[in-house]
DNA sequence: ACTTAATCGAGACGGTACGTCGCGTCTTTAA
DNA sequence: TTAAAGACGCGACGTACCGTCTCGATTAAGT
């Protein structure tokens, strides 16, 4: 399912009929994250989204064709909010972005979404197309912007010239994103543990100095 | 559910009644990680694991109270066999165990069983501490492992003595298995690209000298 | 349970949504009987009648809270089929209705099903009014117009004028009903032997003339 | 199962072993006729009659083979309190036994196990045969012995002489036995009115002159 | 006293049916 | 044409009892 069945944006010129509501598009959304906090992805039901947002089910269904496409939507426009800010060094970045990830993950919305989706998304491998696409890629640019600033302050390297460096990089961005999000996702979903500044202090260091530098 | 239903170490001295039988209980486990490979999680119901384990539904009940629960202990079993071989090295001992567990992480049944118990554990407490103590907590040991190692090596410096010492131990393979676990998990799941060696030498590479070794 | 939960005769104007399916109620009352038939009381099943029926057990439980109430309706309308032939005099009436009546609870789902529901009614007060209302006071009607043809054709003395001749009357088809109806029903599945002319006779002779007529 | 697997007056002569419990047998009987009054047949279960007991259910079911034999088993020793006092003539008789009667089925345990088991046997011969044996055939002895009192005041005519006579004397009796109890029981547990004074009245005065005399 | 063996309680076992819940679809009336 | 309402077929759920089967512990009668 990876053709959407909605658009809010066409407007569906020249068709006759009753108009689709736009109202109860917004309504489903919030319902659904509001259901998701409450009963988790488990026991979220169309159902219950359907009777939260004062619709029918069948008005569900003619928009998203499953609960993992209407969840996917209703839980992406969360993780938009990530900004990188410049504190002035590459370990003061790190710790900043690092924060900011580990307090999105605590607000249950995004915590239970974001695992349920992921897991869902084991099996189904057009809908780990759209998780990327919608969540994770975009928030490479994270990576790519502080290593760019690193390198501009001089506490990176810069890219090797050519195209080898290109890709080398370009592993590097990936390397260093499956590591932040990770142990931050790690931390917080299996250890249960907050991701505090202490915590962002001691990671930030292993991660620019290494295992010996953590002492 | 805090109380386990299930615990076959307990030999149930001068209890009465018919004892458990312990072949069902091998039998179980078995039918259900061979039903997670069949099935996947989605797929997967208590009716069909009861008939392939030869089993009552019942008696899968009177161990474990949901499927959760059973598919937990069902894949705990399955991180025992990573282990840390002694490489001469500390990071060749990395790569070691990285791969490793990639490995294992790329079989189906564990790769969707993991991620959908997880995500479910994130609005169930009780399931949370269950994955923490058949899965995680068991397997901190190899970071213990290494790192003993590496400091008898000389390779990475010795605790600190006292109390204090001794929490910041406790604090840093915390955080090392996070990172460790994290990214390999994040690589795997969500990236969706293999644990291969050379990955494994770059991530083990990050992880000794930090991102300006990386360079 | 005294609110109805079926009832085929209500066309719910004005009401919205999808209405129930008549043919879905016709089904089901069939297959009940069929399966009653086949299968007798106790191994009539709800999923069973809901197979036959061609249709979803929820169908069932929608309109009908269990078994007992399911089977109770599917047997009130055999009772229906009950008629009070003019044969020309009071003795050969009764005759006649008895006779009809032994065939009736000589079937065998009539006999499982009646007894059944009337023994579990003995604990559910609900069950009996609905018994009662379905198949007993329906029936009542056989006496009151054996009464009043016999009172036409002089057989029987006229009513009481006024309210307390109608109380009387009242009670007189109430205990002339029990009296034929228990006797019927006391010979068939109690006494096990037959409803046959033979015994049509001497009970209609009894009734009409009592122990003395009888010699 | 005709053949009962419990006797309770055998001594078990020349056997080893431990002897079965008599106050064993006592509690169950005791317990099972308990639990029909609160639980109704449908709800009583041979666990909870176990447990009522203080007992195992293995214990239960060394001694009946199922719920009907307990059932039957518990309940027939109450309907041996029956008796036909001697109030000098017929009808009074009559009306004495009939009160009897009412006052027995009025009582929940009575009324419950009567109807389930005769329920239960219009699928099963041999329990029907159980009943007929240890509770109807026994009770004929009131409308034999009523009718012999009556004979011999001159309120009703004697047997005619010969075989033939015989005969249609036991057709009598049979006759006789479904009006009255097939009457009571209908009344109290399909009408589900009090079997009383002054219905008893109505009833023996029917009884004894027909439809005719009963005005 | 010591064996022998049937009984006891407790409770796990393989089954069957239960009545409920959620799915995604279909069918109605109203706007 | 869409909307709300709600019935539909389907399939899994988790529970309740069934009647059977181990268990270890009693409890006599026969040695």
């Amino acid at each position: 399912m990876v053709a959407r069945m909605h658009d809010s944006t066409s407007p569906r010129k020249g068709r006759t009929g009753r108009p689709r509501s736009a109202e109860a598009d917004r309504a489903i959304l919030d319902a659904t994250r509001a259901a998701l906090v409450d009963l988790g992805w488990g026991k979220l039901t169309m159902g219950e989204v359907a009777a939260r947002a004062g619709v029918a089910k069948t008005t569900l269904y003619r928009r998203w064709a499953n609960k993992n496409e209407l969840v996917v939507d209703a839980v992406a426009v969360l993780f938009d909010e990530l900004e990188l800010p410049d504190r002035g060094c590459l370990k003061s970045d790190i710790e900043g972005v690092v924060l900011q990830f580990g307090a999105l993950l605590a607000r249950p919305e995004t915590k239970t979404a974001l695992m349920a989706v992921v897991a869902e998304s084991t099996t189904d491998n057009a809908l780990r197309e759209r998780i990327r696409s919608a969540i994770v890629d975009r928030q490479k640019r994270l990576v790519v912007l502080g290593r760019e600033r690193a390198q501009q302050r001089g506490e990176l390297p810069p890219d090797s010239p050519g195209a080898e460096g290109a890709l080398a990089a370009t592993q590097a961005v990936g390397l260093i994103f499956d590591v932040i999000a990770g142990a931050i996702v790690h931390r917080t979903l299996v250890s249960s543990e907050p991701v505090d500044p202490a915590w962002a202090h001691s990671f930030s260091t292993l991660l620019l100095t290494g295992l010996v530098g953590l002492g």
